[in-house]
RNA sequence: GGAGGGGUACCAAAGCGGUCAAAUGGGGCGGGCUGUAAACCCGUUGACUUCGGUCUUCGAAAGUUCGAAUCUUUCCCCCUCCA
C-alpha cells in the first residue's frame, strides 16, 4: 500500500517514509540524490536534562539506526552546551537549569543507550559522539554576535513557534532561551564544517531550529544543507509518549528494568499497535500490513511489538526472558523467574520485618501510608494471597524455597530472595 | 516609574477567620468488567500512627487572634494596562 505513493528511489528515505518517520524535509528530492550517491553524515541533538532518555526520544534513535543500516553515518550530539540553556520549544515554562557537572554525568549515562541501539562496530557508519559544550563554551560574545548573530533577524525569530507560542500564551521567555535557536543553528554549522554533516534530523518541534541551521550554513558557506523532521508521536489516549505522571519510560536499564520495558510495549493501546510496529521494530512495513490483517488476536501483535522493541534496546536474550516472565506471571499464574528481585538478609528475617517497612524500604511503595492504603484496597498479595493485615511481619517461615512473591496490583510483582 | 490583578496539593481551579489535609475537574494509583487493551463503573490520591490521633503543607518571613490558606506588615515572583 505504502509503496504506491512512495516514489522515492533512495532506500533510506523510502523506508523513512513507509515507516512513518518522515514529517517534513527541506528538500527531499535533492537529499535523495545525494543519499543515493554518497554516504550522508547526519545528526540529531539530544537533551541531557536527565540521566537517561525516555521513549519519547526513541524514534529519533531508530532513525539513526536506520541511517546506519543504509550506509550513512550518524552524529549523536549530546548537547552539554545547549542543555545549559534549555530549549524553549514545546515548553510552557523555563526548565530547571542544570550545572555542567550534572550534565556531564547525564551524557555518560545517555551514551550507554546509543551504544546498545546503534552499530558501533562498522567503521564506516559507527556513530560520532559530539558535545557542543566543546565549542559553545569557547565562544566570544562579541565575535559571535558579529559573525553569527548578524545573520538572524529578530523579526524572523519572533515568528518561530517556539517563541511565538510562548509569547502568545503570555509566558515569559528569557533572553537566554531566546538564544537557543541560534546556538542550535551554530551547532549545525560547526558539524557541517568539521564533519561534513549535511543533514539535521529532529522532532517536528525542532523544525524552526533546524531550518535556522540550514540557513546559517547557506549564508556562511554558500552550501546547501538539509533538515528533516519526524512526526510527533501521539498516543491514541491523547497522552504524551513516554511520560506518565509517576515516571517516564526510561531507556536506561538501571532506571527502568527490561521487564518493565517489555511490559510497557505489551500494554500498548490497541489503536497504536500498528503504528508502533512500524516505529519501534524493524519488521518490514509490508510484513506489518500483512500481520495486522491476518492476525485476529491483537495481543499476539502486542507481544511481537514488545519482543522486537525490547530486543533492539536490551538484546535478544533479555527480551526472551521478559516474555517468558510475563507468560509465567500472567498466563500461568506462577512465579516468573525474571521478575524484579529484591534481596533480603537472613538475619533481618530472623528478627522479622513489618510488611509496610519492608515495602517502603525496597521502594515497592513510596511511603508507608501508600502501602497502608494499598493493603486496605486489597491491592497487595503475598504469594498470590491478598494481604489484609498491615501489621504483618515478614519472617523466614513465609518463604518457600527462599523465595516470596509480593504483588502490587495485577501488574507489579517482585520476588523477594533470602541471601 | 504609575495603576490594578494574582501566587493554593502532580496540573487546573474553588475556598477568603474555626466544621480545611483544603470543594470540583483532569491526571496518577488500586479494584470491578475484560484481552496484561479501550470505554465504563467504584475506591483512593501529604507524612507518621499503638487507628484514639499526631506532625508538616496554601509564594517567603514576621505579626493580630483562643484559632489563619483566609486579617495586617514587609519581602520575593508572575500577569494586565499606562509611561
Amino acid at each position: 500500500m505504502d509503496y504506491i505513493n512512495c516514489s522515492m528511489k533512495n532506500k533510506f528515505l523510502s523506508e523513512m517514509q513507509s515507516r512513518g518517520y518522515l514529517n517534513q524535509c527541506t528538500d527531499l528530492e535533492k537529499l535523495e540524490d545525494i543519499a543515493n550517491n554518497q554516504s550522508v553524515v547526519g545528526y540529531i541533538g539530544f537533551d541531557c536534562t536527565a540521566k537517561s532518555l525516555h521513549v519519547g526520544s526513541l524514534l529519533q534513535i531508530m532513525v539513526l539506526r536506520l541511517m546506519q543500516k543504509n550506509g550513512h553515518r550518524p552524529i549523536v550530539l549530546l548537547g552539554g552546551g545547549t542543555t545549559l540553556i534549555g530549549d524553549p520549544s514545546g515548553k510552557d515554562a523555563t526548565r530547571k537549569i542544570l550545572n555542567h557537572t550534572e550534565i556531564k554525568m547525564n551524557i555518560k549515562e545517555i551514551k550507554k543507550v546509543f551504544n546498545k541501539v546503534l552499530d558501533t562496530t562498522n567503521k564506516k557508519t559507527k556513530p560520532i559522539y559530539v558535545d557542543n559544550y566543546n565549542w559553545l563554551s569557547k565562544l566570544n560574545y562579541i565575535n559571535f554576535l558579529r559573525n553569527i548573530g548578524s545573520h538572524f533577524t529578530i523579526n524572523k525569530m519572533l515568528t518561530f513557534d517556539s517563541v511565538k507560542l510562548r509569547l502568545e500564551r503570555e509566558q515569559s521567555l528569557s533572553y537566554m532561551e531566546f538564544n537557543y535557536m541560534i546556538l542550535q543553528a551554530y551547532d549545525f554549522y560547526q558539524l557541517y564544517k568539521k564533519n561534513k554533516c549535511i543533514l539535521q534530523i529532529g522532532g517536528s518541534d525542532q523544525w524552526g531550529n533546524i531550518i535556522n541551521g540550514v540557513e546559517l550554513i547557506r549564508r556562511m558557506s554558500k552550501k546547501e544543507a538539509f533538515g528533516l523532521t519526524t512526526p510527533l508521536i501521539t498516543l491514541s489516549s491523547g497522552a504524551k509518549m513516554g511520560k506518565t505522571e509517576k515516571g517516564a519510560i526510561w531507556l536506561n536499564k538501571d532506571l527502568f528494568s527490561t521487564y518493565d520495558y517489555w511490559q510497557f510495549w505489551r500494554n500498548t493501546d490497541d489503536r497504536d499497535v500498528k503504528r508502533f510496529l512500524n516505529f519501534f521494530t524493524e519488521i518490514k512495513s509490508t510484513k506489518i500490513d500483512q500481520l495486522v490483517s491476518e492476525e485476529n488476536n491483537i495481543n499476539n501483535l502486542k507481544i511481537l511489538l514488545a519482543n522486537e522493541a525490547t530486543k533492539i534496546l536490551h538484546g535478544e536474550s533479555a527480551s526472551k526472558n521478559a516474555e517468558k516472565t510475563a507468560r509465567e506471571t500472567f498466563e500461568l499464574g506462577g512465579i516468573g523467574k525474571n521478575l524484579p528481585e529484591i534481596k533480603i538478609k537472613k538475619n533481618i528475617l530472623e528478627k522479622g520485618i513489618n510488611i509496610l517497612d519492608f515495602m517502603f524500604q525496597n521502594q515497592i511503595m513510596s511511603s508507608k501510608s501508600e502501602a497502608r492504603r494499598a493493603i486496605k484496597g486489597n491491592a497487595i498479595k503475598i504469594d498470590n494471597k491478598i494481604l489484609n493485615d498491615e501489621s504483618k511481619i515478614v519472617q523466614v517461615e513465609d518463604f518457600t524455597n527462599n523465595v516470596l512473591k509480593i504483588s502490587f496490583g495485577k501488574k507489579k510483582h517482585y520476588l523477594i530472595k533470602i541471601v
